[in-house]
DNA sequence: GTCTATAATAGGATAGAC
DNA sequence: GTCTATCCTATTATAGAC
């Protein structure tokens, strides 16, 4: 599926999330009309959620995962996650899909792949967190820490309107997930 | 305004968002019909929101800024906010209604509500952390800090359906808020 | 593959009885 | 104050031309 399509689809999920997303929106952000939409995904605005969350499984895994499983030392690892979170949340200016789309409707319809991207997430900080030299225990306290300190920096963000706090989340990032070096 | 009806409309914009509150939604929770509620709220859907954002700044001023503000070593009054902070928000169940509402149609509408919402708390919870020791710029990115961090455990607990990092994180907020008394 | 046109349903809002 | 009935618009979805 033409993934400049999707990339368009995701940004009318991602600021408005699943209810909020009306088949105009999706069309007027596409160029598409709503029968084109539906020649591309029968399945309707579902179908086209289930596309964009698809889409962001394989950003979280090329952005996120693959960094941290890359070869190198955890802090170049790490570095790898810092620049993929940049350019997944354009700087801090866009909203997580994962978020938006785990409000109301969406929660239904998709709670457990959301659940499943999260827990991939978290387990594969946890690793670089403990090749770094945490005990495993201490690296998924950490991996959830970090996770939580980047959401919460979107909603802040989105809340107040300044990228400020993800900015300096991304900068602690390294010092707060990986074993002092000295 | 009766506040249980208020209460219901909350849970209806807080676990669905603006556009996702429908009114058949609100009548069923509110177990007034659409008519009834246009009576007691002329303005319509607007109107209902604008109450809740009404009734929520007010909670927050009696669960977690006053608390702050309360008489009593910052100790003391970090540990009335986290007490708020667990009513406020069911123990880490219910999402963050200046979360929800600040997506998509609701930033038109409640924008700057929703961030003099979080600047009065970012501002209340760095005053206290001034008063713990900290410089003034310290204090404030440390309120700043824990701010995301209760946003974010809110958003992981609802991705996840878990709330232990909720817990988790009220355990840590009066050592990440305060300086050391030793 | 995309369009215009159109149906069927849901959403927001009002009128008027009680 | 709350209800039933109703209106108008928006939304989801489909049919059929090109």
């Amino acid at each position: 599926m033409d993934d400049v399509i999707i990339d368009r689809l995701s940004d009318v999920f991602r600021s408005h999330g699943y209810e909020g997303a009306s088949l105009s929106k999706l069309s007027e952000a596409t160029g598409l009309q709503r029968a084109s939409l539906y020649y591309r995904f029968p399945g309707g605005k579902k179908e086209m959620a289930e596309a964009v969350l698809a889409q962001i499984d394989s950003r979280i895994a090329t952005q996120i995962l693959d960094p941290l499983r890359a070869p190198g030392s955890p802090s170049e690892r790490v570095q790898g996650l810092v620049d993929g979170l940049k350019t997944l949340y354009q700087n801090g200016h866009a909203s997580c899909l994962l978020e938006a789309l785990s409000l109301g409707e969406g929660q239904n319809l998709f709670g457990s792949l959301i659940a499943g991207a999260f827990e991939a997430w978290i387990d594969a900080l946890a690793s670089v967190a403990a090749d770094s030299g945490h005990d495993s225990a201490t690296a998924k306290r950490l991996a959830e820490e970090v996770i939580i300190s980047i959401q919460g920096a979107l909603v802040l963000a989105r809340g107040r309107n300044t990228n400020a706090p993800f900015i300096r989340v991304l900068e602690n990032l390294p010092r707060n997930l990986l074993a002092e070096t000295t």
